[in-house]
RNA sequence: GCAGCCGUAGCUCAGUUGGUUAGAGCGCUUGAUUGUGGAUCAAGAGGUCCGUGGUUCAAAUCCACGCGGCUGUACCA
C-alpha cells in the first residue's frame, strides 16, 4: 500500500514525446560515418561549412507563420521573453536565406555552402516520418547559370556513391518552367481568377502520379475523388482534353522529342527543354553516369518553392521493392528565397539528403556495411579476487593500442559479467583471478569462437573448461596474445 | 486536419453474461550446478488494466469525453 503507491504518486513516467525517438548506435554510428564522408566531399567540390542555429526567428523562416488558430501548425514555435516569435528550423535552405540576406555583401558571390543538422516539423508523425530528423543540405548562391544546378545534381550523385550506393539510385530530373508551359498548353491563364488555385491542384495531382497511379490522378485533375475512407479530394476540374494531355506528360517514361510535342510552341516549356539538355550535357562532364539520369516529369517538390530545375534522388530504381521508400533527396533552384529579405532577387539553387530517411531504407535492404555499428573488443572482467589497479593496468594497456576495452563495472557474479560481454557482442574477454594472478598469466577467452563451439556442447563441464576457445597465456604477452585473437576473428 | 480500428507487465497476449487479492508465455534480476555466454532448476522484481467523469451494490469489462497508437486520406518546406 505505501510502497508503490506512494512511488508512484512521485515518480514522473518515463516517456519520449510523439514523433520523436532515440537512436542506437548502429544508427548513430552509420550517421555519423554518413555525415562525416558527405561533408569531406562538399569540402573537396569547394563548398565551406556553415552552421545556422537551430532556432530563428518565425518570420525569418517564411511559409509557416504562427497564427492564431494554429500557432503551432507546421513549425514548432514560441515565444521569447521579448514576445518575438522564434521557430525550430524546418529546413537548412530558409535559415541559409537568412544568413545571405544578412551577410550579402560580405560573402563571395556565388557562395557555396554544405550544413547538416536535425530540423523539426511539427506534424502527424508517420511510421518512418519523425518530427526531428537529420539533414545533409548543400547550396549555391548567386550563380544564376544551370552549370550551377548541374554541378549540385552530380555533386547528390557523387555524395551517393561515397555513401557506397553507386546504382542503388537514380536522379528523377525535371524543370518547373515545364510544368508552367503545361498549365499554358492546356490553357490556364495567370491572370485569371482562381488560376493560383487551379495550378495548386494540379501540381499536387502530378506529384500524387507515382503513389495513387494514373486513374486516382483523372479524377483529381476533373471532378475530385473519393478514398476508401470515404474523404473526398477536390479536383482541378480541367475538361477532358486537358486531362489527356497532364496524363501523356507524367504517365511512363518520356523523352525529349514527347516532350517537345507536349509543350508546343510556350515559352516556358521551350526554356525548360533547352535548361534541361544543358544540365544533362553537363552533368555527364562532371562523371554521373548516364544511366542514373531519368527525366521524371511527376517530380514536383515544393509548390511554392522552386522556379527552375528540380530533382529527386530515388532508391532502387530497378528494384521495385524499394519504391515505396520514395525519394531519399532531392533539391532545385529557388530564385525567390532571398528576395523576402533584400527586395532583389538572388539566385539559388541546392539540395538536401535525408540522413535519417535514407538510413531507414537502407536498414531495409539490408546494407549491412552502412549499417553495423562499433563493437566492443574485450571486456575485462571482475572477480572478488581480481586485483582492480590491474584490472585497469590492463584495460589502458589495450586501449593505447587502440584496442576496444572495457573493465566490467560491478559486483556481480562472473556468469552475469559473462552475459554482460555476450549482450555488448564483446569479442573476447580476459579473467584474471586467484589462479591466473598465483601463476602471473590472464585467461583470454574468444567469445565469437566459443558461441560457435557452443552448438556442440552438451554438459556443463564442457562450457566452463572453455576448449579451445580459451587459454591462459603468460601476463606480459597480453597484447601479442588479445591481437592475436581478435586477428582470428576476421 | 478528416475517417475507421485499437489501448491489460519491458514484449506478445488471456481475462467468462460486469462479481473476491488481475494472470500466462517470453524477457529481465539474483542464486544453484568449484570460476564461464547455452540448457536445467529455484527465487525475485515489474501493473494508475491509457486518463477523467458517469451508470451500478459492484467496472479491466458498459457509456461519454480526452489522450495515445495503428491504417487510410489530406498537407508536406
Amino acid at each position: 500500500m505505501d510502497g508503490g503507491s506512494a512511488r508512484g504518486s512521485k515518480t514522473v513516467k518515463a516517456r519520449l514525446p510523439k514523433g520523436l525517438r532515440d537512436i542506437g548506435e548502429c544508427e548513430a554510428y552509420a550517421q555519423n560515418r554518413m555525415l562525416r564522408a558527405l561533408s569531406e566531399v562538399c569540402t573537396s567540390w569547394g563548398f565551406s561549412a556553415l552552421e545556422t542555429p537551430i532556432l530563428e526567428y518565425a518570420d525569418a523562416l517564411g511559409k509557416f507563420l504562427p497564427d492564431e488558430e494554429r500557432p503551432n501548425a507546421g513549425v514548432f514555435s514560441l515565444r521569447d521573453d521579448d514576445e518575438q516569435w522564434l521557430a525550430l528550423r524546418y529546413d537548412l535552405t530558409a535559415p541559409l536565406a537568412r544568413y545571405v540576406a544578412e551577410n550579402y555583401d560580405s560573402l563571395p558571390k556565388p557562395f557555396r555552402r554544405y550544413q547538416h543538422g536535425p530540423v523539426f516539423r511539427n506534424e502527424k508523425p508517420d511510421p518512418g516520418r519523425f518530427r526531428q530528423f537529420m539533414q545533409f543540405d548543400a547550396d549555391i548562391v548567386g550563380a544564376p547559370v544551370p552549370l550551377a544546378d548541374a554541378e549540385l545534381c552530380a555533386l547528390a550523385a557523387k555524395c551517393m556513391d561515397t555513401l557506397g550506393l553507386k546504382e542503388k539510385y537514380s536522379l528523377h530530373i525535371s524543370n518547373r518552367k515545364l510544368l508552367d508551359g503545361l498549365l499554358e498548353s492546356i490553357g490556364l491563364n495567370k491572370n485569371e481568377s482562381g488560376f493560383a488555385e487551379k495550378r495548386l491542384r494540379v501540381l499536387r495531382s502530378i506529384d500524387k502520379m507515382e503513389r495513387l497511379g494514373a486513374r486516382a490522378v483523372t479524377d483529381l485533375l476533373g471532378m475530385g475523388r473519393k478514398d476508401k475512407s470515404g474523404d473526398y479530394t477536390p479536383g482541378a476540374g480541367l475538361d477532358q482534353k486537358a486531362i489527356e494531355k497532364v496524363l501523356a506528360l507524367v504517365e511512363g517514361h518520356i523523352d525529349f522529342p514527347s516532350l517537345e510535342a507536349i509543350m508546343g510552341e510556350t515559352a516556358s516549356g521551350k526554356e525548360g527543354i533547352e535548361q534541361l539538355h544543358e544540365m544533362i550535357d553537363l552533368m555527364k562532364a562532371f562523371g554521373v553516369n548516364e544511366d542514373v539520369i531519368e527525366l521524371d516529369p511527376t517530380v514536383v517538390r515544393g509548390l511554392d518553392y522552386y522556379t527552375g530545375p528540380i530533382f529527386e534522388i530515388k532508391m532502387g530504381a530497378s528494384d521495385s521493392r524499394l519504391t515505396r521508400f520514395g525519394s531519399v533527396g532531392g533539391g532545385g533552384r529557388y530564385d525567390d528565397l532571398v528576395t523576402r529579405f533584400k527586395g532583389i532577387e538572388i539566385p539559388a539553387a541546392g539540395f538536401s539528403i535525408g540522413i535519417s530517411r535514407l538510413y531507414t531504407v537502407l536498414e531495409a535492404m539490408k546494407e549491412s556495411s552502412a549499417i553495423e555499428g562499433e563493437t566492443l573488443d574485450v571486456v575485462i572482467l571482475l572477480l572478488d579476487s581480481t586485483d582492480r589497479t590491474e584490472a585497469v593496468r590492463i584495460t589502458r594497456e589495450l586501449r593505447e593500442a587502440n584496442i576496444r576495452a572495457e573493465v566490467y563495472l560491478g559486483s556481480s557474479g562472473m556468469r552475469a559479467q559473462m552475459r554482460y560481454a555476450d549482450r555488448r557482442s564483446a569479442k573476447l574477454a580476459i579473467i584474471q583471478g586467484e589462479q591466473e594472478r598465483k601463476r602471473n598469466e590472464i585467461t583470454i577467452r574468444n567469445l565469437v569462437l566459443g558461441k560457435e563451439l557452443s552448438a556442440s556442447i552438451k554438459d556443463s563441464s564442457q562450457w566452463k573448461e572453455g576448449g579451445e576457445a580459451q587459454r591462459s597465456v603468460a601476463r606480459e604477452r597480453l597484447l601479442e596474445e588479445v591481437s592475436k585473437t581478435l586477428a582470428s576473428q576476421k
